[in-house]
DNA sequence: CAGTGGTCTAGACCACTGC
DNA sequence: CAGTGGTCTAGACCACTGT
């Protein structure tokens, strides 16, 4: 055994591609907490030469490690085990549509509100409208079967949107039409609880005050200076009845 | 010009690294809607050729794409416009010590009960602790400034976590604790709306029925077959205080 | 100013898959 | 079975940054 030896010591599965070996090697010794925060891993050429590989397989390995916030990478100094920061919920937003489907539920809805109206800083200021703009505001109740399962609160900007003023949303939902026709570049969301004020209440049968899980969503085109939302909407589902569901593994492993 | 020309006609910007410039330039195509789903991005190597720059570079920018969902690539056939799918939120959830500390004010905690006791299926029957287990039970209530802000109700495998048993969680919170000294896995979380039961409004200082937005998770560790949850929390915040916020641009574009 | 990661190249072979 | 993407190599030069 030579005694100054590197001792890479990474044990490779056999598995797939050479760099997501490498990956998942060295992601398993950060989450096993055999290389502590901090620890140094060891630089591109020792492991190249270890594994008897490329450096741009290490390469590839290390990239993807960093860019899961696993690494982190400094010229000249190394690569680094990250510290453990936040932890991440990736959630996925269906359409009611699919979520309904998922449900093994039937999908409908109905257009309880459809109207133009200019914006109103004081009701929509946080919406991110501009002053003056014409604004499309549909109110939509969607059903799982024969039960309400969320209301949609959404205003479309017709200046932004000018084809929105001619589509029957009666016939095709707001989120999905817009989904497909008009383009998109940036969304947030805000996920709040609140109590069902009375025609909330009304509209999903539920109880005046019963808990709420409130979804807002803004959706933004184009970059500064001509970046302009597109729309905002809020969806509110009664608290028994939705649950917004995450899964996360670090550094993708396994 | 020529008459059968491949026309790739991406205008890269010059900034950065190549591969960023191309993918960035393939996603405005994408997200302007000027290639819509279905469309047939140009091979590999005719962007290659036209951008003159070689394969590996493209292949850096498309398989970026591919990963963030923006592109499908089938060998033989093509790398094509994905469909819109579904809209993710990638939320951060931060340690209660952070997140107070970002609204500007002082965190600290109170440890309110701390029990061990064995599984029960019919209480923790969802947390997917294994039959038999020794559990710690930790209540913290967390306050931001003087206000209470978070009500924490975990549980501890103390067959995953022994050692567990003998930190003194009335000094350090236990997820701050859990987070350093512990290995974990994967990570699930479940959000809803719900109303404050009668002991959770008293700690809370709100009134009993109140909405309030409960983040579940569970963590575990280790693969099948020596996967086990390690932890399982509920975290209840008043609705009133808490806002979940995610930011999402499709294909990292800006 | 030396050494690290970041990027890029011009090839190569292979797996998979439509045709 | 021909053509695509997936991977890998053995170099190279450069930007940045600790020392």
């Amino acid at each position: 055994m030579p005694d100054t030896a590197a001792h890479a010591e990474l044990d490779l599965d056999g598995a797939g591609p050479l760099h997501e070996q490498i990956r998942r090697a060295i992601a398993a010794k950060i989450i096993n907490q055999h290389w502590r925060p901090g620890h140094r891993i060891p630089f591109e050429s020792e492991l190249a030469a270890g594994l008897k590989t490329s450096r741009m397989t290490v390469n590839r390995a290390l990239s993807a490690l960093a860019a899961d916030g696993l690494v982190v990478r400094r010229r000249k100094a190394g690569s680094f085990v990250a510290g453990q920061s936040a932890i991440h919920a990736p959630l996925t937003i269906l359409s009611p549509e699919r979520e309904v489907a998922r449900m093994g539920l039937s999908h409908r809805f109905d257009l309880r509100s459809r109207r133009m109206r200019d914006f109103d800083p004081d009701t929509d200021g946080t919406a991110g409208f501009a002053r003056g703009e014409k604004l499309l505001h549909l109110v939509c109740l969607h059903h799982a079967g024969d039960e309400p399962f969320l209301l949609e609160d959404r205003l479309v900007s017709l200046t932004a949107v000018p084809q929105a003023a001619e589509v029957d949303f009666s016939a095709r939902s707001p989120g999905s039409w817009l989904l497909e026709h008009v383009p998109w570049n940036e969304a947030e969301h805000e996920i709040t609880a609140i109590a069902a004020d009375t025609p909330t209440a009304r509209a999903l049968a539920i109880d005046p005050g019963a808990p709420c899980l409130s979804i807002q969503r803004r959706t933004w085109h184009g970059d500064t200076p001509t970046r302009a939302t597109v729309t905002a909407v809020r969806l509110t589902y009664p608290g028994a009845a939705k649950k917004l569901v995450g899964r996360f593994r670090p550094g993708g492993l396994g």
